[in-house]
DNA sequence: GCGATCAGTT
DNA sequence: CACAACTGATCGC
């Protein structure tokens, strides 16, 4: 769960990703994209009952988070009042407010996060400044900073206050292998195993729900497998993802979800004793001065280095990037606040920048 | 039967 | 160790 309450100080009318408390008297609500952890309220029958009272307050989103988000039945209720606005394309948004009859403009623009599909930060300019909200991301050196509309001719715009995702904002983890490093990894150590034989698979045990799609699409390209998930519905209008997974469990790469997956993917191993040993730990950073993307954590367990989240170094320069006048930044994670005093800890462990492979021989 | 909260998992 | 993102168990209505 974010720090963020939901609120930000220039536009405390505005809610993102938070939709309980006092969110629920805003005039207009943004998801930036679609982690249970960012729609804390966004189903409660408190907020389902203020919809329906007041008609003009809606939730602004990308189109593939309004896609992902009313896959679920769960949150038809938001059909009708979910606005999709396309990225990258300042948007003017009238907020009422229903007490007084007050009016007021803001714009917002949505920029894609590269942290799942559908995941955008958002700028806000209106009477009380310019602010730009991260949400999560993970983007690359420079991507921020090539941003056009995060300028105004050549300056960078004059942001006030930027709410910034802080999850690996610690000189602890300054330097996070690239997204292509990482993959390249992941995809030679899969592409060394599954070619040994047809019965050869692998299982990447994927934490999330959204943000291992370019894994599986690079994947599926390259070695010319498709990857086994548990559903793909929600992708159901995103043929450039739909094409490269398939809920047959005949293939090689499996990125299912079961409590006993071996069995699901293989019922002929039942009487078969197929031991992995589960890691616990995996230390990745300055004790490995040359980073090693995968590393072998048991007999047929690899570890590989895999995150949504910029490193410390990409988060400097998301902040340059947001410009040299802002002058309030505020951490939307946790870890930020408590790290303050810490000085540079030489050792640090990412659970949550790995993803786990299991590498066996299914019996089909 | 539902949601909110806690306790575990990776 | 922490972390994010998630499950599942339990409690209260």
């Amino acid at each position: 769960m974010s720090s963020f309450g939901g609120r930000m100080r220039e536009y405390p009318w505005l809610s993102i990703d938070r939709f309980d408390r006092e969110n629920l008297r805003a005039r207009a609500y943004f998801l930036s994209h679609c982690h249970k952890d960012h729609m804390k309220g966004l189903r409660a029958p408190s907020l389902k009952r203020r919809l329906e009272c007041s008609l003009k307050v809606h939730l602004y989103c990308s189109p593939v988070t309004k896609e992902l988000l009313l896959t679920s039945p769960k949150y038809k209720f938001w059909e009708h009042r979910i606005v999709a606005l396309e990225v990258e394309t300042p948007t003017q948004i009238s907020l009422l407010d229903e007490a007084s009859g007050e009016k007021e403009d803001i714009v917002v623009t949505l920029l894609p996060a590269g942290h799942c599909p559908g995941s955008v930060m958002f700028l806000f300019q209106g009477q009380n400044g310019t602010v730009l909200y991260t949400g999560d991301f993970r983007l690359a050196k420079g991507e921020a900073a090539r941003m056009e509309l995060l300028h105004s001719g050549t300056r960078v715009k004059d942001i006030q206050s930027v709410y910034l995702d802080t999850t690996f904002c610690d000189p602890r983890f300054y330097q996070i292998p690239s997204r292509e490093e990482c993959l390249n990894g992941i995809l030679e150590l899969v592409r060394s195993w599954i070619t040994l034989s047809r019965y050869h698979v692998v299982w990447l045990n994927c934490k999330a729900a959204y943000g291992y799609e370019y894994l599986f699409t690079n994947l599926s390209e390259e070695l010319g497998v498709k990857v086994h998930v548990n559903k793909l519905d929600m992708f159901k209008n995103m043929p450039e993802i739909l094409y490269h997974v398939t809920t047959d469990r005949h293939t090689q790469i499996h990125a299912c979800r079961h409590p006993r997956v071996a069995l699901w993917i293989c019922p002929e191993m039942e009487p078969f004793t197929y031991n992995w040993c589960q890691p616990s730990t995996m230390w990745f950073g300055e004790r490995t001065r040359k980073t090693n993307i995968i590393v072998r954590t048991g007999e047929s367990s690899y570890r590989a280095c895999f995150s949504f989240h910029s490193s410390y170094s990409e988060v400097c320069t998301m902040v340059f990037a947001s410009g040299m006048n802002t002058s309030i930044i505020f951490p939307l994670s946790r870890l930020f606040s408590k790290l303050k005093s810490s000085s540079l800890i030489n050792l640090s462990s990412y659970g949550s920048c790995s993803i786990i492979l299991i590498i066996f021989v299914a019996l089909f």
